[in-house]
DNA sequence: GTTGCCAATGTAAGCGCTTGCATCTAGACT
DNA sequence: AGTCTAGATGCAAGCGCTTACATTGGCAAC
């Protein structure tokens, strides 16, 4: 045997400390109204002369309820998803659970060592935000009996509860508005990714079925950056394009391409509009504001949250899929 | 009693399909040169059938070893230590540790509560990166044997573990960057918080004792944006300021700035020099190129990984307090 | 053929909690 | 006074692992 865990006394330690048994202090945590207010006086006494803190892994082990939940992202830097997990801390939080976070990163090797790093600590819920999981690894969290969401997507096939928004929708959208604007000639600075390509060919289609030529495309890594969009739009003019409107995948790139079109001079609106997504802080604030897709990331977060502590409850969920759908922010930009 | 956990069955069940005893398949997982190639060939089979994840909880609980470590950051969104908690992840994950997240907010009586629920879950390192924490859950903390980290900061009276920089000394330089560059009637666009107090103050400091004038403030909320620059920019401006640098506290702020400079037809650096804080991705792309400090959050990551390890391996650490320094880098801006 | 040793396994006692069930003590009622 | 009830507490059996210690078997050395 090893040394006990460190941080602190014990359940026993403190039952002895107050002289009840240790049932009753951990009734003292769990279950309050059910001592006298005698003994809680004195349980609370001993639990603040001792120092003590429960220890929750004792605590989940013995009764399955860990109060985990993880969030599994890409990662974390530049996140469109910082909003949700904030939202989903937050409400969480107030329950008494805590967040763990799951960094996949680009390699579909470490997703799947992640995954089972993620259910070996049984969390009581895992949400879903940024990657696409391989098959490997869905099919470890489909036959793992947590709650899984799914969010910032509408999955063909969801593994269980899914939040989000159809993003070929948001590429339809966007062509809608460029059209009805009198754009045409679309070039589409664009993220890898299933969900940027979503949006592309929903872009795209739509824009060909109403008789606009088909967009040009240019891809980078995802999350796209300032420098991409400058770099896009750029080596495109550069190439000879005559777009009338650009289509971003991120603000940031937006961003990027919205200077680079002021540095050689090109008037936005007026010559090139410009679209972004994500609608981030600065998006209303840059000159010209920029025009861009919203989504809530908080409602997401919230519903996110949500789903899960009914779960808990046992409440059994009527629509496990929630389009939480987003608006075109129509600004200065086109 | 409960239902069992979900996600799956037991070291039990596995020593029974392999037909070996518990303790067998536990060193299978955590010993695995002490077995058998025949054994070893056995229980992998066993698990692999039963789809066997073990159990985290379980195990941090007989051995004391919960390989967990938890990051408490004031909220995850457009943090700047992003890349230090990516990091952080990525060492500890290669060594089977998980990172969970704390998110304080702003609120101290939260900070308190959620120290609690950290605590309960025993990690093995506590990593402080954003907050200043109240004195009582410092005390926690420090009365916890658990490793502590604080980061991005070198605080006069550690818990234990450091990795940071000096912030006054942060302002020095910025300092001595103005008035090497002829710059002496300086705007300063800060943030809240302690530490952007510190680089003020050893700017302020370092200003006057050279017989500048003494800077203007401005302080917002942290985190500083974009909108937070432009606004103190054209309110500074608007209220008869004349300055010749514009120091900001984050490189958002200070691109807020360049902008709203540039609306107002003043050159940069030519009439006015903008200094920003971070060294974000976008700071090298601005026009002009934005000049900032860079610190390497990465490498702050990487460092309280390495002290945790060594930490968790039971070398001594002999010096506590790594000052990781930090880089003016010097662009068009100023 | 013994003896000794070591590598490979098994046995079983916890780790610090939760919770079903048993027990006890006061009233409340008859 | 005797019976019931219910609220408050205690008892003890796990939760699924780890690991000190005991046991076994095989082989080198004598």
């Amino acid at each position: 045997m090893r040394a006990p865990l460190p941080a602190g006394s014990t359940l026993d330690a403190v039952a002895r400390a107050a002289e009840v048994s240790s049932a009753t202090v951990s009734r003292f945590f769990n279950t309050p109204k059910m001592l006298s207010p005698r003994t809680t006086q004195r349980v609370r006494e001993a639990v603040e002369r001792l120092g003590y803190v429960p220890n929750l892994l004792a605590g989940g082990l013995a009764s399955s309820r860990t109060r985990l939940v993880t969030a599994v992202i890409p990662e974390i830097s530049r996140s469109l998803f910082a909003s949700t997990i904030q939202a989903l801390t937050d409400t969480l939080a107030a329950k008494g659970y805590s967040v763990m976070l799951g960094l996949t990163g680009a390699h579909e090797e470490h997703a799947e060592r992640e995954i089972l790093s993620i259910i070996g600590r049984r969390p009581e819920g895992i949400i879903l935000t940024g990657p696409t999981l391989p098959p490997e690894a869905r099919r470890r969290l489909k036959g793992s009996d947590i709650t899984i969401i799914e969010t910032w997507d509408l999955p063909a096939e969801p593994i269980d509860l899914v939040v989000g928004f159809s993003h070929e929708a948001v590429g339809r959208a966007i062509a809608a508005h460029a059209l009805a604007t009198g754009r045409r000639r679309a070039f589409v600075a664009s993220a890898t990714g299933v969900r940027a390509l979503a949006r592309r060919y929903g872009f795209a289609k739509a824009m060909m079925e109403r008789g606009a030529p088909e967009p040009t495309v240019a891809t980078f890594e995802s999350p796209t950056t300032y420098r991409h969009g400058r770099a896009a739009v750029a080596a495109h003019l550069e190439g000879g394009g005559k777009p009338d409107i650009i289509v971003c995948s991120s603000d940031w790139s937006a961003h990027g391409a919205l200077d680079e079109l002021r540095r050689r001079g090109i008037r936005v609106p007026e010559e090139i509009a410009v679209i972004g997504f994500g609608d981030l802080d600065f998006a209303s604030d840059l000159e010209p504001s920029l025009t861009t897709v919203t989504i809530d990331g908080n409602v997401i977060g919230q519903k996110a949250a949500d789903f899960l502590l009914r779960r808990t409850q046992g409440q059994r969920i009527d629509n496990p899929v929630v389009d939480i759908g987003f608006k075109l922010m129509r600004r200065g930009s086109g």
